[in-house]
Order: C-alpha cells, then sequence, then structure tokens
DNA sequence: CGTATTTCTTGTGTATACACATTAGCTTAG
DNA sequence: CTAAGCTAATGTGTATACACAAGAAATACG
C-alpha cells in the first residue's frame, strides 16, 4: 500500500471525509456506512473507522443510537450560537491577555500581522486581497488565542474554529462581489486594532468586549444573505451543511 | 465473548481506563501500549484503540508526535484556566437564559432543584449530606446550561465539565472535615439562586456575572487546599494527574 | 386483512495476522 | 573514544475474517 502525501491513510480518508461532509454531499443526519465508504476510498473498513472518530472529535459526526456515526445536522441557530460562542471564547482570551499581560515579543508579531492585513486592502480601495486578508485574518485570531496565555482555552478556540461557519473568516466573500460586505472589512480591522491596544492598555473589559462584538460581524453577514441575497446564500459553501 | 455490563467492550474498556488514568496510575505525558492495555483487559487491540479514540476526544489523551496516546499532563494553571474556562462558559449560559427568557416548566423544575439542594443541609446545620449536594449541584448545573436553549452551548459545558477537576462539584470534599469548606457552601448555594432569580428578571449581565465569580470558589478552595492544607491535596481525587 | 413471528440481510464489533515505521542498541569505522 | 550506520525488536497501521445484533421482509396464523 502505497501512502500519497499523508502519513497514514485515516488521515487520508479523513480529510477527504470531512471535503465531502462540508460540501453537502450528505443529508443531514444521515448515517455514513463504514463499508461503502471504505470501497469508495479504496481501503479497508478500519481507516475508515479511524477518520470517524476523527470527525466525531471535530464535531462533524455524531454517534447514532445503536453505533456508527451520523452526520451531524446543524440549525441557523446552532450557527448563530457557534459564532456568539466563539466571541465569548475570544473576548475571554483578550481579557485574559490584557489581566495577565503579554510579553513584548508576542505583541510586536501580532501587529506585525496586523500591518500585513492593512497592505491587502492599502493598495487600492476597490481591489483587496481577499485570499491573503482571510489567511491572515485566521492567523490574528490565532495568535490573539495565544496571548491568552491559557494553552485550556487555545484548545478550546481552535475547537469552535474548526467548524467552518464559526471560523473566523466565515461568511466573508471570498469573490468581492458584495459591497455591503467589503465595508464590513474596515470596522473588522478597526477593531482588531482596538482589541490589541486595549490588551496593551491592560484594559480588560474593554477588549472582552471588542472582541465579542467582533463576533457578531459574520453574524450580521449571515443574516443579510439569507434575507437580501437568498441567491448568494444557496451558494455559500459554509451554508452546505446547514438544515432550516 | 460475553458482554458484561456494557454494550460493547470499547466502552467498557474506555470506563476502565479513565478511572485508571484519573486514578493517577500512569505518569503525565505516558505513552499508553495498545497491546499491554489489551491484554490487560482480556480484550483484543482493536477496542482498545477505540476507548483511546474516545477518551481523547474527552480531553483525557492526546496524540503521540509519532502515533499512539499520551496522557494528557495538567498544570495547576491549567486547572485554575479550566476552571475559569466553565465560569465564562456557564456565565454566558446563564445571560442567553436571561436574554432569550426561559418556560415557567423549565424555571419550575431548576428551583426544585434548589429547594432539593437547600434540604442537604436545612436538617442540622452541622450535618451536611455532601453526596447528596454534590449530585443535585451537578444537576443543578446541567439544568443550567439546558436554560440557555444552546445546544452547541449546552454540548461544549458538557465538554469542559467532564474533566474531573473542572466539574461543579470540584474540590468540595467528599468528607466534610474542612470546615471552611463548609462554609463556602452557604454562599455557592445564595449564588445558585440569585443567577436564576436574575435569569426570571431578565437580568443578563448580573446573572452571568454571578455565575462567572461562581465557578471562583472550587479555585478558592484549590488555593486553600494547596497552601494550607497540603496533607489533603495529597489525598484530593481531582489532582491525581496534575503534574507541578 | 392485520398482526405477530421468523428468517434473512445488512452493518457494526471484535479478533487476529501481517506490513511497516520508529527506535534503541550494537557494531564498526574514523 | 566518539559518531555514524546497521540491525533487531517493539509497537502501531491496515486488511480481513468472523461473530453478533438490529432491522427489514416475508410468511404464517389469528
Amino acid at each position: 500500500m502505497k501512502q500519497s502525501s499523508t502519513r497514514t491513510h485515516a488521515i487520508r480518508v479523513a480529510i477527504e471525509l470531512r471535503k465531502r461532509i462540508l460540501s453537502g454531499e450528505f443529508e443531514g443526519g444521515a448515517r455514513l456506512f463504514e463499508v461503502a465508504l471504505a470501497e469508495s476510498m479504496h481501503v479497508s473498513r478500519t481507516p475508515v473507522r479511524e477518520a470517524m472518530f476523527r470527525l466525531a472529535e471535530e464535531g462533524l459526526l455524531v454517534r447514532g443510537s445503536s453505533g456508527g456515526f451520523l452526520v451531524r445536522t446543524f440549525s441557523l441557530d446552532d450557527v448563530a450560537d457557534a459564532l456568539e460562542l466563539r466571541g465569548v471564547l475570544e473576548g475571554t482570551a483578550a481579557r485574559l491577555a490584557a489581566e495577565r499581560g503579554v510579553s513584548a515579543r508576542e505583541l510586536r508579531q501580532i501587529s506585525a500581522t496586523l500591518e500585513e492585513m492593512d497592505a491587502c486592502f492599502a493598495i487600492s480601495p476597490e481591489d483587496v486581497d481577499f485570499d491573503a486578508y482571510c489567511d491572515l485574518n485566521a492567523r490574528f485570531h490565532s495568535e490573539l488565542a495565544v496571548l491568552s496565555g491559557s494553552q485550556v482555552l487555545e484548545r478550546e478556540i481552535e475547537r469552535v474554529t474548526r467548524l467552518p461557519f464559526a471560523s473566523p473568516s466565515a461568511f466573508l466573500p471570498t469573490n468581492a462581489d458584495v459591497p455591503a460586505f467589503r465595508l464590513s472589512l474596515g470596522p473588522a480591522q478597526d477593531q482588531h486594532r482596538e482589541i490589541i491596544l486595549a490588551i496593551t492598555e491592560r484594559e480588560g473589559a474593554r477588549a472582552e468586549a471588542i472582541a465579542r462584538e467582533h463576533a457578531r460581524i459574520p453574524r450580521r453577514n449571515l443574516h443579510f444573505l439569507l434575507s437580501e441575497r437568498a441567491d448568494l446564500a444557496a451558494r455559500t459553501p459554509e451554508l452546505a451543511l446547514i438544515v432550516t
């Protein structure tokens, strides 16, 4: 058995299966059959099984009542709650960072990230490099979690963030064709800066409040998508596994 | 193969292994060998493997760099952070409950739990039924999570709470021989009542603040244990897997 | 015709054998 | 004597066969 590009079959199957689930290939609540998946991926049941355990750990699958795994169903309320949760956790990270203090080196690093983000739409206000911005945005939020100084918190933030619709870059337009979205980037970046400023000044409560509020932006974008641009909503990948 | 008292071998092994880990049988960071465990539990490697996946999901094990699982190490800071995290999450649950409103039935149910808790030390101020109180305390906190109306949040609270040192009843004395601990029960129950009152009055900020503060009690008890009663700390089961 | 029981199918749970990677210990060369 | 490379042992990754349980379909009986 050749092991192309990844260490184990189980990891490769997990990646492939995750992609398939997130693409909405399976109905919410659908049961995943080990044999069928094993055949379609040309491996035995063993690595498929392991992959399913991993995805259950990620929260994409749930255990069925009589064994086996089901695709987890998410409602729109779940999406909103997951974003609320991320806001609360990142708010806590920001507060702890402010209360406990951060090293000059950490501060320099996250500030550098901020400047790189600025560069993404500094060239031309009309033509923003969204892909780069999304990557940097993810990096910023990850670095913020580290600033908390709490590995427990860092771990939980990483967990919540792994759900695609709760990630920091959720409901940002990869295709920049919605002006209303583009406008939200400016205030978002402003909040990023103010969070770091508040942390620097040891203003825990303010840092927490801004980080919480910051996580409301994707919620607003989601709401806009649903109420005004149902056409786009249908093609938004984050919504593929949402059952209304 | 007989399946005594549980559905599958994997579940039984997971339970047994969890017990062993929590008892401190393994060093923190120790690698768990599938073959050895399989032999000691008289099953094959397969269910042992599955059990380890489950415990990794619970956060008791972590994957080693070159495959296999290690016992997760927790520092005292991790304990404090996990308790802080529970406070934040339960605070959010309380706030959401207040903001979104709760049904009369839910309110009656959790109030009934509160009264049952009162009964535990109402008989005699000196002789408290700790076991019953711990059970009811767990029930109260679980019901509070439900009040939030958010399954996502409920799930995460359940997750954090599964770590023994972050559970609602962590660092409560099972043997009631520490007067300082006994004294903390009164204020704790007071906070329980005020949280529910604040939720009833739709005072989200207050409900959140009290729930957060409430989670500082076990932290205080832990600190007391470590600084004043090192003798007891050595025999506290929650601390068995803490590496200083 | 409806219901209950039985059988058969299907899918997971478990054991086991084998392949491979990793590591530790040993040997050999510098 | 040290370092590098080889070899053997150990442990995980994977495939596969079999056992068993749950559910579906079919048949028999009321």
